[in-house]
RNA sequence: GGUGGGGUGGCAGAGCGGUUGAAUGCGCCAGACUUGAAAUCUGGUUGUGGCAACAGUCACACGGGGGUUCGAAUCCCCCCCCCACCGCCA
């Protein structure tokens, strides 16, 4: 693997794609209510691109005079040093002479060396912020309120299309008020601990949770063929470029200034374990035979939650800390491989909730809802009794599909026979993540005298226990 | 935290101011031999970018950035990372 070092700039987005696509491009980032300014990126690229023309053509003839010239300056500097008098002045004028070839091409090289470097930034800059454009299956819309219905599920016993008292013969509870009366989780400790956003969870809850987690990792693991790892959630910067999460999601990340305090460089925390999971091959040529590389893992998730001021305070659905167990799935750049990817690591989930037992939906996301790195995502939601008024969907899940997208800014590349060097395709799904996954349970799963029936699937993960309180 | 040693092609590992984009070995690809395979032999095999895009051609890159020099993988400065030993420690 080599060394560390910084992803090479032109790998952000394919540019070539673009400059030859440039409204496919704009019709993406409008659609995704993105302000790049694709025309001024195109005409700074124009400008560098004659400028390195330019200072090439300039470097290949210095590179001529310097072979010619190089010799013949060591012969003279060396007859130099024992020539004396009027024969020395001479051979000094010649060396002179000799030197000023080159030294009049350098000159003419740096002034474009520093046009280059006063275009880089901004051309940088740029190419960061230019989102993936959506696919053209994916609807067009401007945010979650345009979001497409695929389908929907519901075991047996429940039909979310009635009101949960019609399902089960009384009034639901929010879990707000089952973890209070069974003690399952504890926001007044946690908001004294961690400020607001922080909670704790106790005795069963952190049990559930813990079941809950353990049981969509093994199947992830044991059932799926996932290579479960273990990540680091305190990654450099780069790491966050590289996933595709800054610059634009920099305000959601938790920001550790270690270089403040005068040593080491500055680490953010992530906000899932995609990150870690698509850091590992970051700057690596991988094998083509070993697509595709899939990963699991279950990892604290950090979040700032800025901008969300005000919104869902209460309860264990958005808090600045929790765990998820997250798939990823790099592969080989195939369109049809990459959507069935999408399909199979959906169905995973579908699978994972029905032996919970969870009334779920899929929402086709539109294109205003996707994130600068998605070509098209579909998120799953749970239904939540409590939510709302008589109960609403709550999102849970988020797959995406990415293309190259992620794995050209992490350089993440295999050989192809006929195509040289190749960037690979990359996906990610939730598999579960808790505590959020812990209100469907609870909400869905409580009994009339106040108990909660533990989903048969976890027991094994509880002990067997079969009822909380 | 202290001291010392390092970062070179897919991997291992030479080179330590000029013709070295880089020896050698492994791996990989093609060919020869073979009924086939193995072994052996021969040749090929870094990446990125610009221009042309059939072939090609030019430039850049030896952790990253800057400097010295006519010329740097080789010398100097800053940063990042890794390893070894000591100290501390979940």
């Amino acid at each position: 693997m080599p060394a560390f070092g910084f992803y090479h700039p032109a790998l952000m987005i394919d540019l070539k794609h673009l400059r030859d696509n440039p409204e496919h491009y704009k019709l993406g980032a409008a659609r995704k209510a993105s302000n790049v300014d694709i025309d001024r990126l195109l005409t700074l690229d124009a400008q560098k691109r004659q400028s390195m023309t330019e200072m090439e053509n300039l470097r290949a003839q210095q590179r001529v005079i310097e072979k010619e010239a190089g010799p013949q300056i060591g012969k003279l500097a060396g007859a130099i040093k024992k020539a004396d008098g009027a024969e020395k002045a001479k051979l000094e004028a010649e060396l002179e002479a000799l030197k000023a070839k080159p030294a009049a091409l350098k000159s003419q090289i740096q002034q474009h060396d520093e046009r280059l470097a006063a275009l880089e930034p901004e051309i940088n800059a740029l190419l960061l912020q230019v989102p993936l454009p959506p696919d053209a299956d994916v609807p067009v819309g401007k945010g979650s309120e345009d979001n497409v219905e695929i389908r929907r599920w519901a075991p047996s016993w429940f039909d979310p299309s009635k009101a949960f008292e019609a399902n089960k013969g009384f009034k639901a509870k929010s879990h707000i008020d089952l973890v209070s009366t069974l003690k399952l989780a504890d926001f007044e400790r946690g908001v004294k601990l961690g400020g607001t956003r922080h909670y704790l969870l106790t005795g069963d809850g952190m049990r559930l949770q813990q079941a809950v987690l353990r049981f969509a990792f093994d199947t992830m693991i044991e059932k799926h063929g996932f290579t479960p790892v273990y990540v680091p959630v305190i990654v450099r910067e780069e790491t966050m470029i590289g996933t595709g999460f800054f610059p634009q999601g920099r305000e959601q990340a938790y920001h550790i200034e270690e270089s403040k305090r005068g040593g080491g460089h500055d680490a953010f925390l992530t906000g899932t374990g995609e990150v870690g999971l698509m850091g590992i091959h970051m700057n690596e040529i991988l094998d083509e035979s070993s697509f595709p590389l899939k990963y699991c893992t279950v990892s604290t998730c950090f979040r700032r939650e800025a901008g969300a001021a005000g919104k869902d305070t209460a309860g264990l659905y958005r808090i600045h800390q929790f765990e998820k167990v997250e798939q990823v799935v790099i592969t080989r750049a195939d369109e049809a491989e990459s959507r069935d990817w999408h399909k199979k690591m959906i169905s995973y989930v579908e699978g994972l909730l029905q032996a919970l037992e969870l009334p779920y939906r899929l929402l086709q996301c539109c294109t205003g809802d996707l994130g600068p790195k998605n070509a098209d995502m579909v998120d799953i939601e749970c239904w939540m009794p409590s939510r709302g008024t008589g109960g609403e969907y709550g999102e849970t899940h988020s797959a995406s599909r990415l293309y190259d997208y992620q794995c050209r800014r992490l350089n993440i590349r295999y050989r192809s026979g006929d195509k040289g060097t190749v960037v690979c395709h990359s996906l990610n799904n939730t598999v579960a993540a808790s505590p959020r996954i812990l209100i469907p349970i609870l909400e869905m799963y409580q009994n009339i005298d106040g108990t909660v029936t533990v989903p048969k699937v976890l027991r094994p993960y509880m002990g067997g226990k079969e009822k909380i309180g």
